[in-house]
DNA sequence: TCATAAAAATGTAATCATTACAAATTAATA
DNA sequence: TATTAATTTGTAATGATTACATTTTTATGA
């Protein structure tokens, strides 16, 4: 996804692609890490100096506002976004703090408790060890 | 659950079941509301007068780390907590506030992607209008 | 029972992520 | 260019949670 494409994107979502919006949702679609907002800033302040903490947080609060990006709450006091809007579930390592996607079946959650509720978001977060932390572990 | 097996299973916990804490887990128990530890302070202070808000916090952060309850952040900027640990889904009305469960199957969750990992806890938050709010909107 | 130590609870201050808000800057429009 | 709207900025406020020192309660044992 290059810079024009981004560009239509952010317009077709209704967002005007001012620069600091098309540099935030650039680095949502290329580092898929699911970062803090906080992190955001830190990874560009240095290419945008002018840029403030407060612009991050209006931008992201807009980009979840129309649909562009979604808000991952898998811990607590620390809000991650997501520029990836397909259903997929996160799992995060407790020991590393790596945030990994995986593909979901969202269709075999049976929801046989909810009839009739009108179902909008799904968060779906797992937590545990991963992989590669479980190999250091052993060794 | 009365008192005496809120102590009995608060003990199995290795928590020790002093007047507050089977005071707070009683609460959690009775009102399966999935309170924030504010509402469960404002709850029960009237009973205990002597309440402090920092020991409904102390208490419940002792309840998740000895897993005896669970800590759910279905919600930026508000942990609320279940002591129901059978795996169960939660369910948010945007338009009610309430938090629902429902009954979760979770081996039909394909974890395709995490070969490996050890997943350790599971949340599984879906939110959207519940079926009376959405009665109320139709009419 | 009384002394002592350990545990629990309290109250206040600090922390920290996020938001509110007013001012300044930039872009769009006519 | 003049005027207006949108965006961005910097700082202050908010609010939930935690840190910490003090007080109270409970447990222990001589
Ligand atoms: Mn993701
Ligand atoms: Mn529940
Ligand atoms: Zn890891
Ligand atoms: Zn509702």
């Amino acid at each position: 996804m290059d810079i024009r494409e981004i560009e239509r994107f952010l317009k077709f979502n209704q967002i005007k692609p001012s620069h600091h919006r098309l540099k935030i949702y650039e680095y949502l679609v290329k580092n898929k890490n699911h970062p803090t907002a906080d992190l955001i800033y830190r990874e560009l302040v240095d290419e945008i100096p002018t840029l403030s903490k407060t612009t991050v947080y209006n931008t992201l609060n807009l980009f979840v506002e129309k649909g562009a990006a979604q808000l991952i709450t898998i811990d607590e006091s620390e809000n991650r976004y997501d520029a990836d809007m397909s259903i997929h579930g996160h799992f995060k390592c407790k020991h590393c703090g790596k945030v990994y996607d995986f593909p979901l079946n969202f269709a075999a959650i049976d929801m046989g408790g909810l009839q009739n509720f009108q179902v909008e978001e799904n968060h779906i977060y797992l937590k545990g060890l991963c992989n590669d932390c479980q190999i250091q572990k052993e060794n």
